[in-house]
RNA sequence: CGGGGUGUAGCUCAGCCUGGUAGAGCGCUACUUUCGGGAGGUAGAAGUCGGAGGUUCGAAUCCUCUCACCCCGACCA
């Protein structure tokens, strides 16, 4: 490729509502041009790398024995309500209307479609198991897109669904595509885990994300220090304390705390320690609400209390009016005791062993202290409904828990019968009985895979891609062409052959000075340079520089050609 | 959804408070000198000041409405 025929539009200045490394850089190399919030055009350069990453994507979905297929993006609403899912599913859902004023939605993602495919397309036991997948653009109305790609609206995806005749398998199916995205995700140079993950709003039994490791990230996975169990921290199990709760020795005492709301203010304010306090908070239940109640220095974890029988399958705090109604208090000073007995009172294995606690009164500006369970306060049930923090055990017992940020990449989730039995996609087994169709589904965020490579390769000069994705692996670079004939000569034959032994090789024929030249072929990230000069004709070399390495070596044509096929 | 902020040339921004002929840097075009780390000179093109309405002799500037975009929050008990 000749880069005088190509579009590179690479700009100096950071464009100012870019955040992190990735969304920068993708604007200054200009791979991106930003249409509307979270919907992006992909420049020649950053389509280069995008299908360069699906190439990587659809090898191995081949090679693992998927068939690629592809489905419309506009889906209409009876197969949405057909699963319910029309409603459910929520604003993230782009509705749209033809015409006739017929309802359809950009799709989120395809289990209605591909099951609508399955049913009419699989009748026996004998086309099974199957995995189809495409590789399609997708629309979420995110709440708040940002950082570019990586939380786009439109943004491209992979997505496989498999179909079986039993549970066992779609086991196998879903550890074969378990075992397929460790190849993928280490082919394209990217550091990841795999963590055990909710299955959230696709549903489903099992489920685990391939996280890419990056401070930027927006998960936060929880780790041991001792083994090889990582969860999403929406999912990490916090133990329960070994320890006994020990029997009440003070007694109940109401104490005035005027504008003392926040356990840290109350802590401070009653010298005690935070962990000697119980927060309760107070969420919609399925009728009425209900009370979680953990330690002070510890935070709820709305996915696991989405979770509790008592809550209508998501957390969502009351409000102010409901909770003063129930408990004739504010936020700020609610607590277990003296709870009516409407309000299940859910309490985190933490708090449930403390005693002679400090918890709200229920009184505006006022606190209990040498509060109890049982004793002072009610408790309807013991559960695990909070964050786990750095230092728990970790919940396969080796070692202690430690967090870092990811990337979400990819997703696996087991998801039963949930679809195929809402839209009745079943075959006939062996015994010509009629069986609903056990589903995989499998994603992985192709664009957003883009920017989280950015993220862990870049320096100060750009982007060091990591080779399977850059968008070409050799940049030549001639110096002072325009007066020197040789070097022109030279290039185009190094250009040539390169080309013809199927490197992807990019000339910079754009005649530039060379400080401009060398700074674009680094934003961009090309993996290696060769600089043809007269220098190096007189010499007999040619200068060579790996992206990622600081130092230039010479070397003889042979030497060169070795290095780059 | 709540709060905050920003919309002026392709990009980054100044001008607005205190109304009076639309600005800078980068980029772009032409010519020219220069040619191993984002060069210099000369000349030039380029903006319905997000949109609508209002106040005023006069609005980028003041007022009202509206749209778009960005940031923060949505675990506070």
């Amino acid at each position: 490729m000749r880069l005088s025929r190509f579009h590179l539009a690479t700009i100096k200045e950071v464009p100012a509502d870019a955040e992190i490394a990735s969304h920068k850089l993708m604007l200054r190399a200009g791979m991106l041009r930003k249409l509307a919030a979270g919907i992006y055009t992909w420049s020649p350069l950053g389509l280069r790398v995008l299908r360069k990453v699906e190439a990587v994507v659809r090898e191995e979905m081949n090679r693992a024995g998927a068939i690629e297929l592809l489905m419309p993006s506009v889906q209409p609403k009876e197969l949405w309500d057909e699963t319910g899912r029309w409603e459910k599913f929520g604003g993230q859902l782009l509705k749209i209307r033809d015409r006739k004023d017929a309802w359809y939605c950009y799709g989120p993602t395809h289990e209605e479609v591909i099951t609508d495919f399955a049913r009419t397309e699989l009748k026996s036991y004998k086309q099974l198991p199957v995995n189809f997948y495409q590789i399609q653009t997708k629309f979420r109305d995110e709440i708040r897109p940002r950082f570019g790609v990586m939380r786009a609206r439109e943004f491209l995806m992979k997505d496989a669904y498999s179909f079986h005749i039993d549970a066992a398998s779609l086991d196998a199916e879903y550890r074969n595509m378990y075992d397929a995205y460790a190849p993928i995700f280490t082919r394209l140079g990217l550091a990841f885990r795999a963590v055990q993950a909710d299955a959230g709003a696709i549903g489903g039994n099992a489920s685990h994300e391939f996280q890419v490791l990056a401070d930027s990230g927006e998960d936060a996975i929880a780790y041991s220090t001792e083994s090889d169990y990582a969860a999403n921290i929406e999912m990490a199990e916090a133990l329960a304390p070994s320890a006994q709760r020990p029997a009440p020795s003070a007694s109940l005492e109401r104490v005035a705390t005027p504008t003392q709301k926040t356990i840290d203010d109350v802590s401070a304010f009653l010298g005690v320690d935070p962990k000697q306090c119980i927060k309760t908070i107070v969420v919609r239940g399925r009728e009425g609400l209900v009370a979680l109640c953990v330690r002070g220095d510890h935070e709820v974890n709305e996915v696991k209390a989405a979770k509790l029988d008592e809550l209508p399958g998501e957390s969502a705090l009351a409000d102010e009016a409901a909770i003063l109604a129930a408990t004739g208090a504010r936020p700020g000073s609610i607590g277990p005791v003296g709870l009516p007995e409407s309000v299940p009172v859910i309490v985190d294995r933490s708090a449930a062993v403390l005693a002679d606690f400090v918890c709200g009164g229920n009184q505006d500006g006022t606190h209990y202290r040498g509060a109890n369970w049982d004793r002072d306060a009610r408790v309807t049930r013991v559960a695990d409904i909070r964050k786990i923090v750095e230092g728990d055990p970790s919940p396969d017992g080796r070692g202690t828990l430690k967090i870092a940020r990811g990337i979400e990449v990819g997703h696996v989730f087991q998801l039963g019968q949930k679809y195929a039995e809402a839209m009745g996609a079943s075959v006939l087994d062996d015994a010509g009985k009629a069986v609903v169709m056990q589903m995989g589904c499998y994603g992985i965020g192709v664009s957003r895979i883009v920017a989280a490579a950015i993220e862990q390769n870049n320096d100060a000069a750009g982007i060091l891609w990591p080779e399977p994705m850059a968008p070409w692996k050799v940049a030549i670079c001639p110096i002072a062409a325009h007066q020197n004939a040789a070097v022109r000569e030279e290039s185009e034959r190094l250009h040539a052959e390169l080309s013809a032994a199927g490197v992807d090789v990019l000339l910079d024929d754009r005649g530039l000075r060379p400080g401009p030249m060398f700074a674009d072929m680094e934003l961009i990230g090309i993996p290696h340079r060769v600089v043809i000069s007269e220098r190096g004709l007189a010499a007999g070399t040619f200068e060579y520089r790996k992206r990622s390495e600081p130092e230039n070596r010479a070397l003889s044509r042979a030497e060169l050609l070795d290095a780059l096929k």
